[in-house]
DNA sequence: ATCCCCTGTGCAATCGTTTGCACGACAACT
DNA sequence: AGTTGTCGTGCAAACGATTGCACAGGGGAT
């Protein structure tokens, strides 16, 4: 059943010459004569040589393959991400292992271990929500294997993150709402040891200031930011004596939520409740009216992680872990033009 | 920077004996005596030792890795499949390297000699929607290598296959229209090297005529079922004298693209146009009204598949390649709930 | 006592490449 | 003519584990 595979032996037999010959040929080592390149190639192709990975990491050390470790690989975010990813990484050569945590700790722990041992190059990882021992990550990093943390990020000395700029989209986000007239707007917040939440929450805040616009406690309302979060916090926010004429929620799971009670009291969006979300899942879209939301750049966030992994990788010697930011935008839908666009 | 990892040497020196003792008393070894082994497994965690896969593959031949193409990482379907995949491969020790083709043919063949490079154990596919050479399948087969197909398959002689009832399917959703008392329903249906649309339609077929209802070609509109080909379907199929009071898409985004047709000329659903998408992505729950869909099992069929894969590479010698059909469900939402459940 | 078998371990080859070092040949320079 | 340098290739030792075979010692059967 199984065909014999071809190795360099099976080349440098038919040539007459030494293996070592063969395998710096096949990597165009400056030293070996074109013409032994050339016949070396000849062969190669003829026999159907492909190159055994394996026999190759084990004595390189270089496995050529690229460990990701996510909450899950269903979320359209993390799973555009892993896009990007994946794109720059096979261009390059590599290969890409996928594990998901389950936003366990101790999952992750042993998905990283696993990779590990895998002799991967490197690692691209959003931690899970539950909170591990960063020792582990330390750990990585001591191994020598570069690090890149990716939206749910971690400090840990010596690893790299790319981040999308949650202050600034919330800003923007927050901004467009008050530039369509609303005046009253709530905010959807969700509660994490992670700092995206934050964030947002100061980017509304800020712009809200910024407008003068007062910051109103009652007009917060935080939770996990599931659907039916969102419809519970549309439901108090409309039971306030002055209720919002515009929310803002920090995920487009809780901005859905809103939606829908919004439309079972038969409030009209936007002209009653605008609404804006954040992440722009592909389905924001297709919801009636479109969902506005914050996009987070997910493939090209996977894009620059996979860039930080190769530039770490080809310069062992003088790379400094850094960090990326990018900008987030902000994609105007119904929920939220009150004014048409001019 | 980088840490010494302790290796079998290390260990065997500290004990001394010989690594191979180390090794076979690692590997739980019936001849190894339990006090060795005791005592091997103690030092090992002594000295952090992590076994490396890379040396152990190139020996014995088993990476425990398992290769995995699909069209698009981003896609719900594929990502839920993938999910599947990798639960049960992480708890059988498999690591899962992902690689994507985005529907070409050409980068499907190269991922998949990739895979065959990094000698991955087995090879878990979903064609590319461009027909490419059957060579490349055949080659992997006659590398002794497992190859399974899930949801679009190809016919290769040694492969197993994992699909969903495609007829069932779409037997299940055209009868439940008619249940509601939709008397003439349209079909959306894709056009494909792949027999999932051709099954599709079958099941639609057979269930008007098991229904006696008349099968019109009129009726039925052939695109790449996309949202926008939907919508396009729909207008034509709203120009008809007799237009119909009831569309099966084969996606969902076909549905999609004939509910926001429907929307803007004002026609309710489902008691002008009553539609039933096929995949149910997450999203048809949240649009409005909630899009009946035909579930297809997403990480079930990773599952199965991985199930398979893992059958294959236990017995090695005595596994006969099989298929494994999934019954979908159908998830009855408003968009075709004419008649209140008793 | 002799033979056989079982238990527990060691020896050494092997998986397929990569790579530091050495070496012969030939050209160029002093 | 001797020295130095470059070019093209070979030698052999890694990389870290696995594994078929051998073998010593001890117990039981004959």
């Amino acid at each position: 059943m199984a065909e014999q595979k071809a190795t360099i032996y099976d080349i440098a037999r038919v040539l007459d010459v030494t293996p070592s010959t063969v395998s710096r040929a096949l990597r165009n080592h400056p030293r070996i004569s074109a013409r032994t390149k050339a016949a070396v190639q000849a062969t190669a192709e003829q026999l159907n040589y492909q190159q055994n990975h394996i026999a190759a990491a084990l004595r390189s050390g270089h496995t050529f393959t690229l460990g990701v470790v996510v909450p899950y690989t269903n979320r359209n975010f993390f799973s555009s991400v892993i896009n990007g990813i994946e794109q720059l990484a096979f261009n390059s050569g590599y290969s890409v292992i996928i594990t998901q945590s389950n936003d366990s700790a101790e999952r992750e722990q042993k998905n990283i271990e696993a990779l590990l041992r895998a002799q991967v190059d490197g690692i691209i990882i959003s931690v899970a929500r539950e909170a591990g021992d960063p020792a582990v990550y330390q750990r990585v990093v001591a191994q020598g294997v570069p690090l890149v943390f990716f939206d749910r990020v971690v400090e840990v000395a010596g690893a790299s993150t790319v981040l999308i700029d949650d202050y600034q989209g919330a800003y923007q986000a927050t901004k467009h709402l008050i530039e369509q007239g609303c005046q009253r707007i709530a905010h959807l917040t969700g509660a994490s040891h992670l700092n995206i939440y934050k964030n947002r929450l100061r980017g509304y805040r800020d712009a809200l200031e910024d407008h003068q616009l007062p910051y109103t406690a009652a007009l917060i309302h935080t939770s996990k930011q599931k659907v039916a979060d969102g419809s519970e916090g549309m439901r108090q926010l409309l039971t306030l004596s002055q209720p919002p004429d515009a929310v803002f929620a920090a995920s487009d799971y809780a901005a859905i939520g809103a939606m829908q009670v919004c439309k079972e009291r038969g409030l009209s969006i936007p002209q009653d409740v605008a609404l804006v979300g954040f992440a722009n899942e592909p389905l924001t879209a297709y919801l009636d009216p479109g969902l506005s939301s914050v996009d987070q750049m997910s493939e090209q966030m996977g894009r620059f992680a996979a860039k930080t992994f190769l530039e770490a990788i080809e310069n062992t010697t003088d790379f400094t872990p850094h960090t990326t930011v990018l900008t987030p935008d902000l994609i105007v839908r119904a929920s939220s033009q009150r004014k048409r666009a001019t």
